[in-house]
Order: structure tokens, then sequence, then C-alpha cells
DNA sequence: CGTCTGATGGACT
DNA sequence: GTCCATCAGACGC
């Protein structure tokens, strides 16, 4: 195998691949701000089959202060507790009772809040991506999808609470990649937000790039009641 | 490639 | 009991 070596024309190795590592001065930042600075960014998820790295290219910024979208909104708990600590650090939670999701405390420590990692782009460790999302269609659809994002990266709650600003780098950590030019970065509501946070434009995505999950409104659940 | 619908279990009120 | 920061699969183009 040589996936790890140089595979073409002054193409880095995994190892080096979208350079320097992010401090935690870079998510000690409000979270509107680091939102879109992460896009471009390389998250490097470290694991024994290999590393697989990925461009983020689409993010949502989540304030719990006065967020009423925000898990940290009506307040700290076992399971949102990571938020309220440290920047810099993975939030991961279980959701629709099948899925993960994967978010990057940010905020200076005392205040909740986070970016949730919606989709983007494995460019590298296809290999071990592939088997855990079968049923992608293409490449692209490998983690266009925050649950799908996470499955692709072998994310779960194991990993809620890393630092990803370790030294040396542990399970996962964010590298400086390329900033997506904000002249082709948009944003708009988050996806999947009702109420009074369903106002919000915080969802951040860089224009045209085909790993972008399709935006979907927000639809009530139909309820499986039918007293049969 | 877009649109639509059923499914699944934990967290919280 | 109710609410989810969702996805796979089926179908049509």
């Amino acid at each position: 195998m040589s996936e790890t070596e140089t595979s073409s024309k002054g193409c880095p190795t995994a190892a080096t691949a979208g350079g320097d590592r992010l401090t935690r001065s870079f998510f000690d930042r409000p979270v509107l701000t680091v939102a879109p600075d992460l896009l471009g960014r390389v998250l490097v998820r470290d694991e024994p089959g290999g590393p697989v790295l990925l461009r983020i290219t689409e993010v949502e910024a989540y304030d719990g202060a006065d967020d009423p979208g925000s898990h940290a909104y009506r307040g700290r708990t076992a399971r949102n507790g990571v938020m309220f600590g440290p920047p810099g650090h993975a939030y991961v939670y279980f959701t629709y009772g099948m899925w993960h999701c994967l978010n990057l405390v940010c905020h200076p420590e005392g205040r909740a809040g986070g970016v949730l990692l919606r989709a983007g782009e494995v460019l590298h460790g296809t290999e071990v991506a592939r088997p855990r999302r079968v049923s992608a269609r293409r490449d692209h659809e490998l983690a266009r999808g925050p649950a799908r994002l996470a499955t692709a990266l072998g994310v779960d709650r194991s990993l809620d609470g890393t630092d990803v600003c370790a030294e040396p780098a542990g399970a996962l950590s964010v590298r400086s990649g390329t900033p997506a030019d904000p002249a082709i970065v948009r944003n708009g509501p988050r996806t999947g937000v009702s109420g009074p946070g369903g106002v919000h434009p915080w969802r951040f995505w860089i224009e045209g790039d085909r790993t972008v999950s399709p935006y979907r409104a927000h639809r009530p659940r139909n309820r499986t009641t039918a007293g049969t």
C-alpha cells in the first residue's frame, strides 16, 4: 500500500497534508467568528485503520447563551456538559435514534457554544470511510450531511470531550488547510431548526461545492400514533 | 440528480 | 408523552 505516500506531483503525505494544527486560540472566539473560518480547514480523524482527512465545506453555529436552537439553551445537562467546558473540544451527540453528530466547542470557558460540522470532502482515507457509507452513490456523498460525516469518520459518543488541540494530536485534530475565500462563502437559515432560533442565518457553506448537503426546511415529524 | 416517506431511541418536560 | 442540529431507499427524470 502506498496510499499514505506521495501520490503524485507534489501532493503531500497524509501526515503533513493540510498544514499546521489549529491551536486553542482559534476556537477561543465567538461561534459566529469561528464557524465561517472553519470552511476549508482540514479535520483529521486518526484511527487504527489509517487517518481520514476531511476538508470542511458546511457548518452551523450554535450559541448556547441565547439561541433556542442550541442544545445548551436550557442549561447544562449530562449530555451537553462538554459545551460548557473549555473551547477546542469535540461535542458528540446521538440523535434520531440512529445517528451521531460532531461539533467543535467554541467561546471562552463559562460560555456554551459550538459549531456543528455538517459536510465535507474526504481528501484521504476513502478506503476507510467507504465501508461505513455503503449507500453513498459517489465519493462526494461520503460526508454530505452531519450524521454521514460522523459515520464516515467513525465518530461516536466515545469521542465526546476529545481535545482537538491536544499535543501530540489525538483521535481528532484540525489543520489550517486553505481557508475558503470569503467571496465564495454563503450563509442562510440553519437546517432543521424551527421556532425562534430558525430565523438566525447561521449556516455557512462554500458556494458551488458538491459536498454541501441539500437544504431541507424543517418538517414536523409524522406521528405514528394512529390509534389502531 | 431531486423529491418523498418511514424509521429509530435517548433526552428532557 | 413529545421532541428531535437525520438518513436510506424507492422512484422518476
